[in-house]
DNA sequence: TTCCATT
């Protein structure tokens, strides 16, 4: 297991050396485990869950079944109401199976008339970006010789060649990796590399379809014996892309999940960056998932006196802000996590509870730092009495390309300052943005920070991507490109 | 009963 030095930081070395241990149970430093969450962990949808069960509610019943990493009820976007369903992510993909085979239709929650649903969310799909379609094998090849061909890229977690009624080998396979990227190394130094013994041509390596794709191929042969060709074929075909223009008439024909489909980079990015911040946690800081968090409260936070509409409770962990007292905020340490080690990397930074909050930041990466009894509001309270904070921003909005980066999951209490505060260890902040709801002036949670360079800007995702605050987890990347997803 | 939002 990882140590900590005197100081508390953790060295280097040690975090290379305990790193698969590290996935398996989580990290320990002291005695703080840092949740941990496994390349392959599923997100579970939780569905007839009764209204009245906010995720602390939740959490005992799941926790049974192994490490939570994050936990999130569904809300109406609009009106904050409890959509009567859930996504669960377990540390370990194990837990989430047990789970699932425990619970699944297995109980009916009080006050519901249909079984508890624990099944893998639809945005799971079924590992089709991960999945090979292997053509041009030779015949006599078994799964153990396709295993063997496949192995050095990843873990392979099915291997199926296919076979006709009579068990002969048809001379393809479907080989499905644990990962998107694994997938895709076996594609570009296998695809047409080389021609197996028996086979017409070399070897074919290419991702599964996906059931859209299957579903759009039948429904293209379909118009095509039909005569039937929407405007839309015709228009887009006019560009030339044949699958793009096959997309567009899907997008005509069936007129749902548009986004989904038409852009499947955009949730492969995203799960790449949800592995990022599973490796990011780098057993740099401990900070236990406390254990009174969520089930007590804590001492000079009065739960039960939150302003529903101002900082719900529920929704993100925290308590209400206090009103700002005039006073100094008692000093007393904000994080008691033990460890105040702090890189030399804000010098704009001199308070001494800034500091403790921007080196816990710093080290953050996938922690449950901000629990309710740790917190938000004295952060708050340092944060706002920051006259010495450097004058970063103005003029332009944001930086160069590589240098901007979206943030979602922002708690409800973030402004701008603190946004910027939150961001200012990792490098010059050249603005920082919360977007504010024009209706409500409450924040959407979401934000932007600009650096004057990227790899400020990649510090601060290494560090603060999956950062857990209450149940939820800061999604911290790189801002989209303008005119990224743009069909043309 | 399926989140998700890009100055």
């Amino acid at each position: 297991m990882a140590t900590v030095t005197a100081n508390g930081v953790q060295q280097e070395n040690g975090f290379s050396t305990t790193n698969s241990a590290a996935r398996m149970n989580g990290l320990t430093i002291g005695q703080n485990t840092i949740p941990m969450k496994d390349h392959d962990a599923i997100k579970l949808f939780i569905g007839q869950i009764p209204r009245n069960l906010e995720e602390k509610d939740l959490k005992p019943l799941f926790e049974e079944f192994g490490k939570i990493y994050e936990l999130t009820v569904l809300k109406d976007r609009f009106t904050g109401m409890h959509k009567g369903c859930a996504f669960l992510t377990y540390c370990a993909r194990e837990s989430a199976l047990k789970a699932q085979s425990a619970l699944h239709e297995q109980k009916t929650l009080p006050g519901m008339n249909r079984p508890i649903q624990v099944k893998p969310a639809d945005s799971e799909g079924r590992g089709e970006d991960r999945k090979l379609f292997v053509g041009m094998l030779g015949k006599q090849q078994s799964e153990e010789d396709v295993r063997r061909l496949f192995e050095t890229f990843g873990q392979i977690e099915e291997c199926t060649v296919l076979r006709g009624p009579d068990g002969a080998s048809k001379g393809c396979a479907f080989v499905k990796f644990s990962s998107h990227a694994e997938a895709q190394a076996a594609i570009n130094s296998l695809h047409g590399g080389q021609t197996m013994p028996g086979a017409s041509s070399s070897l074919v390596v290419k991702f599964a379809d996906t059931d859209k794709e299957r579903t759009l191929r039948r429904m293209h042969q379909m118009a095509g014996q039909l005569g039937i060709f929407s405007p839309m074929t015709i228009q887009f075909g006019a560009y030339g892309a044949y699958s793009h223009a096959m997309m567009q008439q899907q997008a005509a024909l069936m007129a749902a999940t548009q986004n989904s489909y038409l852009n499947p980079m955009a949730a492969i990015a995203a799960a790449q960056m949800q592995q990022m911040a599973a490796f990011n946690v780098n057993g740099l800081v401990a900070a236990p998932m406390t254990p009174s968090s969520g089930t007590s409260t804590p001492p000079g936070i009065n739960a039960t006196a939150v302003p529903s509409l101002a900082a719900p409770m529920g929704v993100n962990g925290f308590a209400s802000l206090p009103p700002q007292t005039n006073g100094q905020p008692n000093n007393e340490p904000i994080y008691t996590n033990g460890i105040h080690p702090y890189p030399a990397q804000s010098p704009t930074v001199t308070d001494p509870l800034q500091q403790a909050y921007a080196g816990v930041q710093h080290y953050a990466g996938d922690l449950p730092l901000l629990t309710p009894a740790l917190s938000p509001p004295s952060l708050s309270l340092s944060l706002s009495r920051s006259p010495s904070l450097p004058l970063c921003h103005s003029s332009r909005h944001y930086g160069p390309e590589g240098c901007n980066l979206f943030i979602y999951h922002l708690p409800q209490e973030f402004g701008d300052a603190e946004l910027m505060q939150m961001f200012l260890p990792f490098g010059n902040v050249i603005s920082a943005k919360v977007f504010v709801d024009r209706a409500t002036n409450q924040s959407k949670c979401f934000g932007f920070v600009s650096f004057d360079n990227p790899s400020s800007a990649q510090a601060a995702i290494q560090a603060m991507n999956g950062f857990q605050i209450g149940m939820k987890r800061l999604k911290v990347q790189l801002k989209r490109p303008k005119d990224a997803n743009r069909p043309y």
